[in-house]
DNA sequence: TATGAATGAGGGTTCATTCAT
DNA sequence: TATGAATGAACCCTCATTCAT
């Protein structure tokens, strides 16, 4: 149960070496997202991690497949929106509710690998192409598949469909970014958000729509 | 840097001077835009600006320091919100438009210039604290007002408000992220996003709400 | 290493390290030959050999012992010039065309072991004794006995024998290097060498000598 | 006159710059030729050069091409083996101990870069490529034509004359082989060595021959 | 004895910064 | 003031060697 696919370790060995993978990348999670990729020295990581910086190159060919690597974490903790899909079921604004908390609780978890990798992103076609696909463009088709029937079940006021999913994933990635620039009111209030943010895109903030 | 007040140069000289400080400060701009903040050298920025590497220091402390200039350049462009205020005058509704057209219409222009800076404001807590307060809070504070008085007014649905600039904040900050990610839909829509936000956040997605 | 004198190995597991240590050896002559000492690691030659990386350590003390070991291999082979040492009775000229041979022959058949070993020769003041001491300095020492006696003889005109010893080497030694280089013609009259040789040093170029 | 082809530095600041460029060439010869290519650090040749390592690389793109710029240099050395192709004229003998002379005599003087580079070229394919068209193949050609006609003339045995020039360059080779390794009758007998061989390979051994 | 992962010293190279001209 | 070569600290990465299993 819950083992998914990959076979897990068999020999003590193994279980060793995938203990240290693991150590080694949360170590470089940990010292990118403090002092950023370029700063970041493989001392730095090696120390944090307790091994020789030979040791790192054992586990990844360089530097920057860290980096890829913390990624594909990243990717692994996405892959189950379990419960954001069970929401697709329910009521329209429920279903906000739900996703946003289900989103702005992911974003809490795995902020700081995602700190340590958003700068490079902004800086590497590589990985802000691996970062678009699987972080965002996945969201986007399904939002964009939900929305759609809401529309046409008449559910939902009828909208630009691609466009306002956009804006609605533009509200998760700017709360990102407001939180890792240290915005404190969306800090302290962050558990209020998605009831927040449900009426917001509800609802609206006209006062004449119904409510 | 910055030269303080607006007093614009006298002599010649001095007008040479301040016109290569820009060639410099804009050849640092595109080439930190294309190549990310450390993989770009001051070569790089020196070839572009046609001057040799060390002019460079005669204009600016350090590499860091043209980030900052960078950064108050932005700060300068940011100085007027002239249409903005304005808009503060109208309808709710209206003023949404129009806030989200300048909004958009200023990130447009300053893409490369933020491009640039972004990447290293994740990282450097100065760049960070600085980005913060002069692209963030003022506007938050801004829009606080506008959004308390209007709720006041009846002109709009209670929320809370601090949350409520926040996302609203979000979306600008999201919707430039989306941007530099390459999504397309964003790219192709934009001149439709104003309306489409306005909509949104304005009268919500339900159906049953007044619009 | 070496074994020192001949005798064998007898249980079988004697046998098998014994084979193992000339896999080994054979790995790194390869290795050595075609990417050069430095450029060969420990693993190119562990893999060839189809061994681990620690276990070359068991049969060698480091890498350099490769090459002292792949130098003593050559000596062996260099152990029995029988056939030019029979060759030292007959007619000079016979003589020098049998010797031609014989040396020839030897460097076509352990080319791959001088050709690793070679380029350290020139830069490692061990090597290079070593390699002086066996590879050349034995047969400068057999030829100059024997030009010494032809000569007294009279069956060879009277010259200064030490150096027209070292001038007859270096052509032996300068046909190695230039077949490295990969001369063509070389290459492909390779078979003919023997006697051109002979003709040159014994009849010399001059068209009213003997011959 | 002899100034050949480059113009030379004219400013002050040109002098400087190629002068540095032949410190460090000298100094990585020397350093190269001491402790091999491998062995010797960019440090090393720094400190002998008296420049800072990153000054190096203001002259060249790698350690690797240093090589290559000893190796530039050697051709030139190369370039003109004018009393060479003057001996070119006389009687066939003389034409040998002169050749000889000048060759031994360039051998002499280059000995150092040659030894720098040598194990390398063994090991490069580049780089022994380079090494067999100008050090080998020119006065391949050039020789090959000189005992062709040498032969129809009369004035030399009938030969095997692609072989035979082999030949005589494998005891230049060669010889520069035996010195390096440290032979020491070549060593002390070296200002004999083309009269000892013009006799080998003109007279040959053979003591009816004329002569 | 064989294995192969861990080690960490070492070195080539980059590049921000300095400074003589 | 502009220049651009010189500087040298810093760092990623390799790989011979060790050693626990």
């Amino acid at each position: 149960m819950g083992n998914g696919s990959q076979a897990g370790p068999v020999t003590r060995r193994e279980r060793l070496k995938q203990e240290r993978e693991e150590r080694i990348l949360e170590a470089a999670a940990a010292v990118f997202a403090d002092k950023g990729f370029h700063q970041a020295t493989i001392r730095d990581i090696a120390e944090l991690a307790d091994v020789a910086d030979g040791t790192i190159y054992n586990y990844f060919d360089n530097k920057f497949d860290l980096l890829v690597g913390i990624m594909a974490r990243i990717a692994e903790l996405e892959r189950l929106p379990a419960e954001l899909v069970q929401a697709l079921q329910g009521d329209v604004r429920d279903f906000f509710v739900k996703a946003f908390d289900e989103r702005l609780g992911r974003i809490e978890q795995g902020q700081e690998m995602l700190q340590a990798v958003l700068p490079e992103v902004f800086v590497n076609p590589h990985l802000r192409e691996q970062f678009y696909q699987q972080y965002v463009l996945r969201i986007s088709t399904l939002l964009e598949q939900y929305l759609q029937a809401q529309v046409e079940l008449g559910h939902v006021r009828p909208v630009n469909v691609p466009l306002t999913v956009r804006m609605v994933q533009s509200i998760f990635v700017g709360s990102l970014v407001l939180r890792i620039l240290g915005d404190e009111p969306l800090q302290s209030g962050w558990q209020d958000v998605p009831e927040v943010l449900a009426t917001l895109v509800y609802d609206g903030l006209n006062p004449g729509g119904g409510g």
